[in-house]
RNA sequence: UCCCGAAUAGCUCAGUUGGUUAGAGCAUCUGACUGUUAAUCAGAGGGUCACUGGUUCAAGUCCAGUUUCGGGAGCCA
């Protein structure tokens, strides 16, 4: 049995002078043939190993090198040098694993986070991505305390599926058909009665429309899973393959739906400033010397902790599409013909007009609400008061400094005749959508959700400007490695 | 997909108006030292200058195309 150890994390909060202990981990670096920097990625601080001269023979010292990993028998000592308050004695080394260190990219040096990328099976070894992925965890586990500790049912819904209905972009197909001799119909479209299903199916890009058949039981549901899309977006903020959070609630009014987003994001962060401390501080030094690089007037006024912070400390901003036009309007920004795109009712507000919204203007988070029905989809819910022509829907969409759009989300339409007349006009197939239909039909109630990026979310905590590295193997066009 | 930029040693980068044998720091190896904190000191090895083609007496350097990467835009979460 190998698993008497004890994790350096624990050995570092609570371990007593004089106590003898086994720990297991990888070498980060060997320094003056004598201090081993010990880290087992239970926590971003290392374990200094101290190996006492004549302790081993020569042959063995020389295969302790970065990245080997060892079982480390020994005494905790308070530390003689500076860096550590405590130190392990040792008694006994066994090396587990060797690291060629001709060969092993780590280095105890800086890294570019372009060279991590790709080695990304080894990054997860450095400080940075430790703290990363440590953060990303927690991030998740909170997800779902906070539904659980609400009554939220959390409901696996499915991965494929045959709707391409909702049209929130491009979807990878899922077939087992052969590329050769595929099996045509007489007026030569692919026969997808030969395939898998019997019918062409795709990647989930969303899993909201089968959420909602959950909340009409449960009330209140949410799900946390993959989700895929086809769209050739090479971005910061975008990935093929992502996770996303979706929550569903009955008997939830616009307001409702914000207030609980609003709710969500604050709760996230703050069990990460809980439970991640020291990881946060990590990163938080990290931006802090990437912020030094760049010139005086791109750096954030905030630190990351400082940011988050003010962001569960203060509300979020609320404003309705239309006022936020009218701040547009009205900016400075506008005025000196700042924005690259025109500013109109009507529009889809670009990134330009977010960020200004969101960084300049606000400078914290804002929720825009009240969105123009035509640049939304055929689910959310028609406003009753509206001016004619202009037309709104009880849609949200949370915008984050630095991120944009986090949470996209609203009030569905519960009312028969209206979604169906919204579908038709938005050419959606009814017949095949009967199944969503059927919750107006049997039993329909006011509901709403929203979905939250999950990635997007780990980007805003840990403050890294490139998705690609809080996901621990990214799915991007032209890359799918490990 | 569009715009801009980049690709030189394991990593980070320099390389002048095109001109002899392409450099530095770190890493690695050898030796020294031994309470170090990205240890230090001395020495050594290490290159298809992304790929393909072109211009030229001569290309890492200029031109074209391709690939990949980075930043921005669109799409969105």
């Amino acid at each position: 049995m190998l698993n008497q150890r004890i994790k350096i994390k624990a050995l570092l909060q609570q371990a007593s002078i004089g106590t003898h202990v086994t720990v297991m981990g990888w070498v980060r670096t060997f320094r003056n043939n004598q201090f081993i920097a010990l880290n087992d990625g239970s926590t971003n601080y290392n374990l200094q190993v101290v190996v006492a001269l004549g302790m081993l023979p020569e042959a063995t010292l020389k295969r302790i090198t970065t990245g080997a990993s060892l079982k480390v028998q020994g005494t905790i000592a308070e530390s003689l040098g500076k860096g550590q308050s405590i130190e392990l004695l040792a008694t006994a080394i066994d090396i587990l694993g060797d690291s060629d260190p001709e060969k092993y990219p780590l280095q105890p040096k800086k890294h570019s986070l372009e060279f991590l990328r790709e080695i990304a099976h080894l990054r997860f070894r450095t400080n940075t991505f430790g703290a990363v992925f440590r953060i990303r965890h927690s991030l998740a586990f909170a997800v779902h305390q906070f539904f659980n500790e609400r009554g939220f049912l959390y409901l696996h819904t499915p991965i494929i599926t045959a709707s391409d209905a909702e049209g929130a972009g491009e979807m990878f197909r899922v077939t087992t058909l052969p590329f050769d001799g595929t099996p045509r119909n007489e007026d030569g479209t692919v026969n997808f009665k030969e395939d898998f299903f019997g019918k062409s199916t795709n990647l989930t890009v969303s899993g909201q429309l089968e959420g909602e058949l959950g909340a009409m039981a449960f009330s209140e549901i949410y799900t946390f899973g993959p989700t895929f899309r086809a769209e050739n977006s090479n971005t910061t903020r975008h990935l093929a393959e992502f996770w996303m959070i979706e929550p569903e609630m009955a008997f939830y009014d616009l307001e409702d739906n914000m207030n609980l987003a609003e709710a969500f994001i604050q709760y996230l962060i703050r069990y990460v400033m809980a439970h991640n401390s020291d990881d946060l501080q990590l990163l938080d030094r990290r931006l802090a010397e990437e912020e030094k690089q760049k010139p005086a007037n791109e750096r954030s006024e905030l630190g990351l902790l400082d940011k988050l912070n003010f962001v569960v400390n203060n509300q979020f901003e609320r404003i309705t599409y239309t006022e936020a036009i009218q701040i547009l309007l009205e900016s400075p920004a506008y005025k000196k013909k700042k924005f690259k795109y025109e500013v109109s009712w009507g529009i889809d507000m670009q990134s330009e007009h977010e960020r200004y919204l969101v960084e300049k203007h606000f400078k914290k988070p804002v929720i825009v609400t009240g969105y123009p029905a035509a640049i939304k989809a055929f689910y959310m819910r028609m406003n009753d008061v509206c001016e004619p022509g202009k037309e709104t829907v009880a849609a949200m969409d949370i915008l984050a400094p630095g991120i944009g759009e986090i949470v996209g989300g609203s009030q569905r339409e519960e009312r028969l005749d209206v979604l169906q007349k919204r579908m038709e006009a938005m050419h959606i197939p009814v017949e095949e959508m009967s199944w969503y239909i059927d919750t107006r039909r049997f039993g329909t109630v006011p509901h709403a959700g929203f979905g939250l990026g999950f990635e997007r979310m780990v980007q805003f905590v840990t403050g890294m400007t490139n998705i690609r590295d809080v996901i621990p193997f990214a799915r991007t066009p032209k890359n799918c490695s490990f």
